[in-house]
DNA sequence: AAAAATTACAACCGCATGGTA
DNA sequence: ATACCATGCGGTTGTAATTTT
């Protein structure tokens, strides 16, 4: 008992696509449409292949302005700086690169880019460690994590629930944006992006730029400013209203001014927004990332982790791999 | 020159998601 | 509410092309 296949197996083609079947394909797409119906598709127009495949074929390689190969070096940045804030979300960096598909993308980040981004790390470490100031950085950023924590600026449950563990993020924390990122990532405990009208924002905003509004299922929403949200406490038991429920269903920070009779609905924080008032949102939506098959590179992303021993770990064994 | 290894990328697969009946 | 189905997504594989030995 598996799973129902999608298609007649026995009676579809596999492998590499024909020249007549691209312009088959091709051909009655551009007339008609597909038709809302990719599973039909191949029937109706006389392919053997399975419905997947034509879809596949026409997003990957037929439509129009498709770009591929010669990535820019403004595009491999794109690629990398989204590659470590929200991991391997393909769909969501490809949605960011016109003309690029996912595919593309993904198989240039395995092929060439990871490469090229960890012996740039590497070359970095190395210069820390010829500099001395690898352990010093260490050492500095343990410190700041304390102190925030001392003086609770972080939730009180951060210890005991989660908090990201990026080595990336945490060895280059030395501004207020990257601070703010990781404050955002112990409440949420995923990966964080800004949108403004459906763009991405590269830029951490400033602290006093932000306000927060959360709902639960039992509650209206609630909004605060951002600060006031970072020292309020969550109900574990989930009886708190809006943001201050544990299991609130939406919590979201926006960027702009807050205006008590100007608040908009946001479903969630990927959807596009317009409207004046209050501009952008954050998702929270949960991390992919750091799970996939080449564990090295989850340390430069933004995954989240159980504890602040594990934070704690992880600086001791970044120190030690670099000894 | 040929075999082996590596790279590049198209395509596949199974699971997740969201719409709808 | 829920069962079903088409589509979307991301990990993985297969293989042609290229480079190295």
């Amino acid at each position: 008992m598996g799973r129902a296949p999608c298609c007649d197996k026995a009676n579809v083609k596999k492998g590499p696509w024909s020249p007549e079947e691209d312009a088959k394909l091709k051909s009655y797409i551009e007339q008609n449409g597909t038709g809302g119906n990719w599973i039909a598709l191949p029937q109706k127009i006389g392919l053997k292949r399975c419905g997947k495949s034509c879809r596949l074929r026409w997003l990957n390689y037929l439509r129009p302005n498709i770009k591929h190969g010669g990535f820019t070096e403004e595009e491999e940045n794109i690629i990398c700086s989204l590659y470590i804030s929200i991991g391997s979300r393909w769909s969501i960096i490809a949605a960011q690169l016109p003309g690029r598909t996912d595919n593309d993308i993904k198989n240039y980040w395995n092929t060439r880019l990871k490469k090229k981004l960890m012996a740039k790390q590497r070359k970095e470490q190395a210069a820390c460690r010829a500099a001395g100031l690898l352990e010093q950085e260490i050492k500095r950023e343990s410190e700041t994590f304390l102190v925030n924590q001392s003086l609770n600026q972080l939730p009180y449950w951060a210890d005991q629930q989660q908090q990201p563990a990026s080595m990336a993020m945490m060895m280059h924390s030395n501004n207020e944006a990257d601070q703010l990122n990781r404050l955002l990532n112990m409440r949420f405990g995923g990966q964080q992006q800004f949108y403004d009208n459906s763009q991405f924002i590269h830029q951490f905003p400033s602290q006093d730029q932000l306000f927060v509004e959360g709902s639960s299922s039992n509650s209206s929403a609630v909004a605060m400013n951002f600060t006031q949200w970072l020292n309020t406490e969550y109900d574990l038991n989930n009886n708190g209203s809006g943001m201050n429920n544990f299991a609130a269903d939406e919590v979201e920070v926006y960027l702009g001014n807050h205006h008590p009779n100007n608040q908009q609905s946001f479903e969630n924080g990927n959807e596009s927004y317009s409207g004046g008032g209050v501009g952008n949102s954050i998702s929270t939506t949960s991390n992919s990332a750091g799970s996939n098959s080449w564990g090295d590179m989850s340390s430069l992303v933004n995954t989240p982790a159980s504890s602040f021993e594990a934070y704690q770990n992880g600086m001791l064994q970044l120190a030690a791999s670099v000894e």
